[in-house]
DNA sequence: CTGATATCAGGTGGACTGACATGA
DNA sequence: CTCATGTCAGTCAACCTGATATCA
């Protein structure tokens, strides 16, 4: 035979692109309702993780654009969800914190994602789960900017 | 303790999202060189995989919306990639075919697809990445339409 | 002079929606 | 009257670039 022709079930990075569409079709449905979007959820959740930080220091964190993060810390901090405040000891920077009210709806977000999370993952075993969920982040890991 | 706040490690939907703006880049890189995109390749790889269609059967192939199908067969067809003839038997249907210009398109941007591949999953053994791309196809096939 | 930071203006490709005319 | 098809005109979030101003 000349070549398998099913490029579109064997190849992984096509099956990771469409996987990706389903799963932000799915959770900004979700996010919606909580009148979020994706953007906010990174920061967040970046936030939470790793604690204050500068904006630009939070982009690298959650791999958001720096001039991104601009329009959704203002957005965030519009709704009370963090605070910006100048660094004092730098004229320029800002310290971003999480607040409470930022804590909350970021465990909303994740309750989301967590079902879209079941929806995606529906048939496979939860070994199978640990197994792709593994391999996803040696991969990611691997192509992190050190 | 009170709950792991590693989500952007931890969690597949987000490592799916993040792989896919890595394939993205360095894929479209690659394609734009052959003056191409995304959806050319989709639908280059649908005509071959599963023969001649109309364009919303197309559509339906390789997941691109029939509005989006309007136009990028309308620059395949401009450049001769496939051809877009009136159906026989049906006035509004078009036919859509693979052109032998269109099949060697398709095949440089196989090469492009590969050598992406390749640099994305550098990190997993042979058979790691069998079972990722076994574990993702299923994931995928699951949530078919219909 | 470098380098990092915050900000703004703008552009791009991909996903999607709604409307509309036409034909089976 | 329906359903599917092709087409067009937009919207939208995410991603990215470039320029500018400020400060260490």
């Amino acid at each position: 035979m000349d070549e398998p022709p099913e490029r579109l079930t064997t190849k992984p990075s096509w099956l990771i692109s469409q996987l990706a569409v389903y799963v932000r079709r799915l959770a900004f449905e979700g996010f919606a309702a909580a009148g979020a979007r994706g953007y906010h959820y990174r920061i967040l959740a970046a936030l939470h993780e790793f604690g204050p930080a500068s904006q630009a220091e939070l982009g690298r964190r959650c791999r958001v654009d720096r001039s991104d993060v601009v329009a959704a810390v203002g957005e965030l901090a519009g709704r009370g969800f963090v605070e910006r405040t100048p660094d004092p000891g730098h004229g320029r920077r800002n310290r971003v914190t999480l607040t409470e009210d930022g804590l909350r709806q970021l465990r909303r977000m994740d309750e989301v994602l967590d079902r879209v999370q079941d929806d995606l993952l529906g048939p496979l075993s939860a070994e199978d789960r640990q197994t792709l969920t593994r391999l996803l982040g040696r991969v990611l890991a691997h192509h992190e900017p050190h």
